[in-house]
DNA sequence: GCCAACGTTGGC
DNA sequence: GCCAACGTTGGC
């Protein structure tokens, strides 16, 4: 079982979008990039843990906690020609893109890129390396750990 | 296979 | 809006 983090601009798909789609649970669709696609499609099982993390936005930070709840499957939006994430290099028998779903576990305070940042036991996370851009990012065990610890003393 | 140009990400 | 960083593209 492993841990990650999973970036969304909160104004393509927040934590309360996803506390309100249907089983609390969505397909992380619109991932572009290999890197991120091959730890979705290889990587990824069921029960692995992500911090649900808004990127892009007036306060970035670890706003939530999600579970695996599938392995990889076809992105559907990649078949969508006239949709923002449409690849027309992408069919049906050959995908391209590939995403899991995820389901809520719970929405959380805040733990803001400064705070993540604060903290030395973090200091080498992924996502914090210098000019990071992935969008999923492994998270290691004493950082999830030291996070949630986090949250604990937040709430 | 190299690498310049270009595009995207994402914090500030 | 700026810009650092880095991924992708495409000519050669």
């Amino acid at each position: 079982m492993r841990y990650w983090l999973m970036k969304s601009e909160p104004d393509e798909f927040s934590i309360d979008d996803l506390a309100a789609a249907r089983g609390r649970t969505t397909p992380w669709f619109g991932v572009r990039n290999y890197q991120a696609r091959n730890f979705m499609r290889d990587q990824m099982r069921p029960g692995d843990q992500a911090f649900f993390y808004h990127s892009s936005c007036p306060e970035p930070g670890i706003a939530g906690i999600v579970e695996i709840v599938s392995g990889a499957i076809p992105d559907e939006t990649q078949f969508e020609p006239n949709g923002p994430y449409f690849d027309p290099g992408a069919t049906r028998e050959a995908p391209r893109w590939y995403c899991v779903k995820v389901r809520l576990v719970k929405k959380t305070p805040l733990v803001s890129l400064a705070d993540l940042r604060g903290e030395r036991a973090l200091a080498g996370m992924r996502v914090l390396a210098r000019g990071n851009r992935l969008s999923i990012t492994p998270v290691e065990t004493n950082e999830w750990n030291c996070i949630v610890n986090k949250l604990m003393v937040k709430r």
